[in-house]
DNA sequence: CATTTGATTGGTAACGTTGTCAATACCTGT
DNA sequence: ACAGGTATTGACAACGTTACCAATCAAATG
């Protein structure tokens, strides 16, 4: 059945009809543990309440389906210790090929997948000390490009909104770039706020309260994603505060819901399912040209908002 | 290793300092192929782009991750022979349970699953024949509590818009239960409009904004997801129309965006994580009491839009 | 008809576990 | 010191595949 060579066409019509008779099918456990390898990839995200990671996930299974491999999922809940536990976990299974959430991993990770001698692909990052491939984007770039717009644009003072304890480190990195960029063009950042709960609309809506309350100076303020936009521009609505005239706002991600609002929502679109597709097929065509790292770029999508 | 049974600690201990000094790590694969469990759990979704299953999918790695055990992921993107191909794709990797979407499934599935005779559990709905365990809701509960919530906020003029052909089963059962609904009520709906596209904001701005311009005296619109129903309420936003005056909105599902607006989005809140976490507990709990069907039940969010 | 070539069949050894069984080693308490 | 138990060790057969080799069989060549 494993269209092996010299096999006429008679014979292996009667080896099918046979095996659809008995409904057969065969023990890929048994398979995988033969020949070392288990057409089983091994995914690991930090979270799936996100937004981004949906996204990512549906991207690497289109190019996973294609080629009848299947993802092993592990979620890891932005948690060094649970990824750790996780991966250790997946790896078990002896996957072909394992893709990781971000570029930052300690050596005991490296260490545990170089046993296994798989391909690796990590997502989302392009900076950093990678273990294997890794696509995605410069968030440091991303930072400078929201804050040339923003000041392109005339806003000067400018604040920040993240959440969660920055726990997706990229996240914290983008805020620092933000920062430092502001401050090169000589328009330092005026504050920024950091929520201790997950992202959310309610969340970010309350935080852009609060930082205006405490500086109501605050022309713009970029937010670590579109979630947290999308709450201050409805703030905004809900309290009457002209945007972008009094408020201008700017989104990270570029959501399909942030476009569809009244004011179409300014943000950085990510390319969210495409950094699934690249990366699962940088994992299957590891041939070669191994380790390389693969910048997908951003794209400043300019809405109605800043 | 296995904390078999007359191991002292001393030895314990000693096996597992030569594991770890080897970093030792077990071949699941192995393991499962020798004792038929293989600690799997094959999960069929329809899609990742959806915002209610990434939901349901939190909810069940969440249970998983708690047992050690590990999901294996297939979309089948609404599409029958997929789901198919990818349910016969999942079996193969012996799983020690399948967690299905919907109750639809031809004989053909429940053969092949039955073959390997695993506990199912299938999620999202409680209306149909059930191949195992079903958790869900009642589509029909929840479609005639939103007509019953219109009529009784006083809207008369009420229509519908859906997407994508309605591909799940489900949104056109609702749709059929509303219209039902109404009918009894004694205020007939009175058009609904299926746009050929996937859900999105933008598509329910579009049909929106189609549907008034068809028929104008409509005063109220249920919509067959937020998503939908947000992009209604943004083109009312955009185009000036009073919400809830001129129209009223009516969303399904109760995401946590919709609560954000300005204008919280009236709703049918659906339990989508809990959804997920309830039926990966009932596949690890299968003794005993199979084939149940739990009604996780719906709330209806009273927003402002409606 | 003998011979080469190709197709088909059967047999066997792994892959890394787990469970069992027998064989030994180590401890008590008398 | 010895029986009685408990701990520990070693050996071995599966689980369902796949890869490989030898052996057979069928068909086509000279």
């Amino acid at each position: 059945m494993r269209n092996a060579p010299n096999i006429s066409a008679t014979l292996r019509q009667k080896v099918e009809d046979a095996a659809h008779a008995l409904s057969y099918t065969p023990n890929r456990l048994a398979g995988a543990l033969k020949n070392q390898n288990s057409n089983l990839v091994a995914v690991v995200l930090p979270s799936m309440s996100n937004d981004v990671f949906p996204a990512v996930l549906d991207g690497i299974e289109a190019v996973l389906a294609e080629r009848g491999l299947n993802a092993v999922l592990g979620i890891s809940d932005y948690d060094r210790d649970r990824e750790y536990r996780v991966i250790r976990d997946l790896l078990s299974w002896s996957p072909m090929g394992i893709i990781l959430t971000g570029l930052h991993h300690d050596t005991a990770i490296a260490g545990m997948i170089a046993q296994l001698d798989i391909p690796v692909v990590q997502i989302m990052d392009t900076e950093g000390d990678p273990i294997g491939s890794a696509v995605g984007i410069s968030h440091t770039k991303a930072a400078i490009a929201a804050a040339d717009y923003l000041h392109a644009k005339g806003y000067r003072k400018i604040g920040y909104i993240g959440a969660w304890r920055e726990r997706p480190e990229r996240s914290r990195r983008r805020r620092l770039a933000f920062e430092k960029r502001l401050t090169e063009i000589g328009i330092p950042l005026v504050a920024s706020h950091i929520v201790e709960e997950r992202s959310s609309a309610l969340a970010g809506s309350r935080a852009t309260q609060i930082l205006r309350a405490r500086h109501p100076e605050i022309e713009s303020i970029f937010y670590a994603n579109d979630d947290l936009a999308l709450g201050g521009l409805f703030h905004c609505m809900s309290a009457g505060i002209d945007v972008p005239g009094e408020l201008a706002i700017m989104g990270f991600n570029g959501t399909e819901i942030g476009k569809a609002t009244p004011l179409p929502l300014s943000s950085i679109e990510t390319p969210r399912f495409e950094m699934g597709r690249e990366a699962a097929r940088r994992l299957l065509a590891s041939d070669g040209k191994l380790n390389q790292v693969k910048d997908l770029g951003f794209r400043v999508f300019e809405g109605r908002t800043a």
